[in-house]
DNA sequence: TCAAGTTTGTATGTGTTACGTACAATTATT
DNA sequence: AATAATTGTACGTAACACATACAAACTTGA
């Protein structure tokens, strides 16, 4: 049996392929690293964005993170129920919830961002540093 | 002030997070184009190896294209529930099922390759030449 | 100013993908 | 022949993404 590329064929040339591959990867490597502090990494997005943007909305969350605002909420309320972010009302606009995090929340999200350390480490240890600024720059263009 | 850069504040050096975006700009956009033809990303991958191998199985498709066995197991049988994909015993290996496309299954795989070819375009146009070939190099080196 | 539209959060449901576990049948190994 | 490994299968769980519908709060523009 042929091992990748030759199995691939005209596969190959996809673009979408070789990227979803590597967010398959990438993806794999962080549930792996973060399964004992329970946290996905769009959860670790939210509460980092959280901590950086104290008061921040949902809104604000989902577009900043590209996500649907159901996928936010879903998100936001686990994080809530695990009383590692607090709601509160806006006071400026009532339909708003300023989001922060719990003391509890923030000493996790202190240890989830050494754990990325880590993780980031690996990732780009496949890298030098020009390279690394041209693949961000790439994807970047991909996102808009 | 740029929206997008100065918002996201540290996670702009979260090489993952960029992977994941560009990931996610990728797949909706797919998801877009092919709402018509009913096809998934991966259903359209799975097509196309069984196309190129006839008589792949399901082990093979996974390894090829790093999914779980039981992943697989969903995607095979909805593809062959649709009546897209046929199963048959191996000759040479009782356990293993061989796979092949229908006549419909050849059909809909040559739709959706038109429809990959405009998909692939749209991603590809922001890149030249040159920058294609780094670029998948790149995104190869982090899934091995 | 007030009626109409927009924004924000919420609730509910569906679908896809990923992965864990366990099991039976088959093939390989020792 | 006994044991191990492979293959497909059948569960279950979980994370996301998205669609839709709705209420409450804000914005607008006539």
């Amino acid at each position: 049996m042929p091992a990748d590329s030759s199995a691939l064929g005209g596969l190959n040339d996809i673009l979408g392929l070789h990227i979803r591959r590597a967010h398959g990867a990438v993806q794999r490597h962080f549930t792996e690293r973060f399964a004992d502090l329970g946290l996905t990494q769009k959860q670790v997005s939210v509460l980092w964005l959280a901590s950086d943007h104290p008061g921040i909305a949902q809104t604000d969350l989902a577009r900043t993170l590209d996500m649907d605002r159901a996928t936010t909420m879903a998100i936001v309320h686990a994080l809530e129920k695990r009383e590692l972010l607090e709601r509160t009302k806006s006071a400026s606009d009532a339909r708003r919830v300023a989001l922060a995090l719990t003391a509890e929340g923030r000493a996790l999200l202190r240890d989830a961002q050494a754990a990325i350390g880590e993780h980031e480490r690996w990732l780009k240890e496949r890298f030098t540093g020009p390279e690394l600024a041209t693949l961000t720059e790439m994807l970047r263009r991909i996102y808009r």
